[in-house]
DNA sequence: GCGAGGACTTAGTAACGAGTGG
DNA sequence: CCACTCGTTACTAAGTCCTCGC
């Protein structure tokens, strides 16, 4: 418990303020800065303290929907104490919002001179010295040593000082990027109000955008067809179309959309060689631009290409999603590369790079500025890069570290339930919830963005109290994914936190005391480099190392597989890692149950003719009835439809009953047979609907730490391609050395 | 000290294509 | 062999966290 008098004065002002008081009109202050705490000295901890898993929660049931659970838009004349209107304001603040033509220089300076891209005029260079040999300076090739990894084999894990350097490269050299090519007509008409309509090449290609999406949710949507139509109309601008076309409703896109449709079948229908043909294609122009050369070492690119045209598809209730994302054209990019290194050329004729700059404090290749959101967009180093790589073994280390430091963070936040302090009362029941639960920090969010919700921006409407000590949450999470969870907590932190909703209306922040900023900020007073992130990283991956310590030993691989998805799902469930129903989902379920009906059918027919064969003497045998499916009749001159068709009819039709004999010996074996086939069945379909909108990938590929799935699997004997598709072993090569006594929570480095 | 925005990670979904079982 | 499923990859939106500039 830290003491008045170590705290600044500004903080003392607002604690005088709300110290013990729960008034109900006390006033978010503008400043919510926590005071400095004392060092918390790392220790040892046990095992206790695992987060709880939303499977073991009274009501672990979860859903998802794609609107607000509470039905209701927050109230936002009365009920607002949030920060807004963030992004609106800055867009104002770039003139015009454009930067074509002036070659602007991204906000933040390099520390290395910037250069403004003059066509493509080589900068800091004197023409012809300081450069890589060839003239687009990707000659030396280093040798492939990688077994396809994107670093060319570099093993930086092997070395003393890995990452933590300031500076990223010093040698940087790249082939620049490429652009969606220009729009080519088709001429297909809008049919508004039963006539015909040509549109310009600009609109056309707009609606086209719309077209394609015909038949989803998107098209739905009041606000996406409300944003949609604005932009697609100012489109139509200084054309005879904008005096008619003046209504959605009247519009119909069917032969744009006819014309999507048919393109879509003409390239599903693409010869073999044609196939092969585009493949090719593809892959001459990824050898010019997929690698970069850093520090002389080849590594490969997530992408070169930067993102075409379309309409922006935010996720929830974005007040932005149907705007058109227009074409983005090299005068809005900046290209991020060596000062020695050839500037690519161009690749759009005409055309020139907005900006060329030398910062070698970042990863990134390129960068430009998307307009629907006015954020920026980067193309960044592949996923088993150097930079990736080490990045992401830093962020596991510092999990690891957390380890050590769990314990006190634990005790101190129980402690400051009881604090006299507000601010440092929420603050440490935040972090009780973000640890327990897994939760996300939760940024503020701008008017201009989904309302979705964190920890620190929760308010009132998404708790429920359920005395004596468990709450209700119901709120919509990153991506206005629906958390979901009644779950038991702590009997002071429930008091607590009932206590910040007291008197508040349902619109108002739960901790209003409580910014990101803060907690951050104290979080790293508690250890070095500790932020809110690091303990969603922490719990899943020491939840996953914990249920994979009790593996039973006496499993068959196909069983340690199964064992593995099943807490890998604990560790998604956590996390809240949803994925929506397959469409299939129903059809696929019904289907397994039939034929689960089917081996029950056929194993009770076996058991009745055990039974029957007991009171026969020995040696003889009995007739059973087995019920066969239809074969299909096929004949030489079907179609590939009529094949199909006929496929469909056998397998509607009713099954034919025939006759089989077995005796004593091949009825025991087959017993046992159908009895591992319909266990199977059966667990296949629990884990199926279990799955059925849990997704597991998301904490494999960012939560769990890969060292902790390869021990497992040498452990074991797995091959590790059960657990990792290739793209992630190449992401986390740097694991797969790891020696099976691996534990996420010991022998760390510190 | 604060807000804006820059840099980077995390996220779900659509499209693709390899594997598989009838 | 062929259709269908399902795992994988590509794509890009949406978070986190921190720095920078006022």
């Amino acid at each position: 418990m830290n003491s008045d008098s170590d705290e600044p004065l500004s903080n003392r002002y607002s604690r005088s303020m709300s110290d013990n008081d729960e008034d109900e009109d006390e006033l978010p202050l503008a400043q919510r800065r926590m005071p400095k705490r004392q060092q918390v000295s790392p220790a040892h901890s046990d095992d206790s303290d695992l987060p709880i898993s939303r499977l073991n929660t009274s009501n672990g049931k979860r859903s998802r929907s794609n609107h607000t659970p509470n039905g209701h838009q927050r109230d936002t004349t009365t009920g607002n104490h949030r920060k807004r209107q963030r992004t609106s304001a800055s867009s104002a603040s770039i003139p015009n919002g454009k930067m074509s033509g002036v070659k602007r220089e991204p906000k933040s300076q390099p520390k290395t001179e910037p250069v403004l891209g003059h066509r493509h005029t080589a900068v800091n260079a004197e023409p012809g010295t300081h450069r890589v040999p060839n003239g687009n300076g990707m000659s030396q090739d280093a040798p492939d040593r990688s077994n396809g990894a994107s670093n060319g084999g570099y093993r930086w894990w092997d070395e003393k000082n890995m990452g933590g350097n300031k500076l990223k490269w010093s040698t940087l050299v790249h082939n620049g990027v490429v652009f969606p090519p220009e729009y080519v007509p088709h001429n297909k008409p809008l049919i508004y109000k039963e006539s015909t309509i040509s549109l310009g090449p600009a609109a056309e290609e707009i609606a086209t955008f719309y077209a394609e999406k015909l038949g989803t949710d998107y098209v739905k949507r009041p606000k996406f067809n409300a944003n949609f139509f604005e932009d697609f109309r100012a489109s139509m601008k200084g054309t005879p179309a904008y005096a008619i076309v003046k209504k959605l409703e009247h519009c119909d896109f069917s032969l744009i959309h006819q014309h999507v449709e048919e393109y879509r079948r003409a390239k599903k229908a693409m010869s073999q060689e044609e196939k092969q043909a585009k493949k090719k294609l593809e892959e001459e122009l990824a050898s010019k631009y997929l690698y970069a050369y850093v520090d002389g070492r080849k590594e490969k690119l997530g992408s070169y290409k930067i993102e075409p045209p379309g309409l922006f598809m935010g996720r929830g209730d974005h007040p932005k999603q149907g705007k058109v994302k227009k074409r983005i054209y090299p005068e809005e990019v900046t290209i991020n590369i060596g000062e020695d290194a050839a500037i690519p050329e161009c690749p759009m004729p005409g055309h020139h790079w907005g900006a060329i700059v030398h910062k070698h404090d970042v990863t990134w290749v390129c960068y430009w500025k998307e307009r629907v959101t006015n954020q920026a967009k980067y193309l960044w180093f592949a996923a088993g890069s150097t930079f990736k790589g080490m990045s992401d073994h830093a962020k596991f280390e510092k999990a690891r570290k957390l380890h050590k430091y769990i314990d006190n963070i634990r005790r101190d936040y129980r402690n400051d339930w009881k604090a006299k302090s507000k601010e440092v009362r929420q603050r440490a029941v935040a972090m009780y919830l973000i640890d327990k639960l897994a939760l996300r920090v939760g940024n503020e969010k701008g008017d201009d963005e989904a309302d979705t919700v964190g920890c620190c921006s929760l308010r009132v409407e998404h708790i429920k109290f359920h005395p004596p000590s468990t709450i209700e949450l119901n709120f919509l999470g990153k991506d206005s994914i629906e958390y979901r969870n009644t779950v038991e907590i702590e009997r002071l932190a429930f008091e607590a936190l009932k206590l910040f909703c007291r008197g508040k209306r349902p619109g108002d922040e739960v901790f209003h005391r409580l910014s990101v900023q803060g907690l951050n900020d104290y979080l790293k007073s508690s250890m070095d480099g500790l932020s809110a992130k690091v303990f969603r990283t922490y719990n899943a991956s020491i939840t996953l190392d914990r249920l994979l310590q009790e593996t039973p030993s006496d499993m068959t691989p196909d069983e340690l597989v199964v064992y593995f998805n099943k807490q890998n799902k604990e560790v998604a469930i956590l996390c809240n890692h949803q994925r929506s129903l397959p469409k299939t989902h129903e059809a696929q379920m019904q289907k397994m149950d039939k034929k689960k009906n089917e081996i029950i059918e056929w194993l009770e027919e076996l058991k009745r003719g055990k039974s029957a064969l007991k009171r026969l003497k020995a040696g003889s045998s009995v007739e059973l009835t087995k019920m066969r499916p239809e074969k299909p009749q096929f004949t030489e001159d079907m179609t590939r439809e009529q094949r199909a068709e006929e496929r469909k009819r056998a397998n509607e039709a009713p099954r034919i009953s025939t006759s089989v004999k077995r005796n004593l010996t091949q009825l025991e074996t087959e017993i046992i047979k159908v009895e591992a086939r319909l266990s199977k069945t059966e667990s296949t379909m629990i884990m199926k609907d279990d799955l059925k909108t849990v997704a597991l990938g998301t904490s494999k590929i960012n939560y769990i730490d890969p060292r902790i799935v390869v021990a497992w699997c040498k452990k074991h004997d797995i091959q590790i391609e059960k657990i990792f598709p290739k793209t992630l072993q190449v992401k986390f090569a740097w694991a797969m050395e790891t020696s099976e006594d691996f534990r996420f929570y010991e022998g760390m480095v510190s």
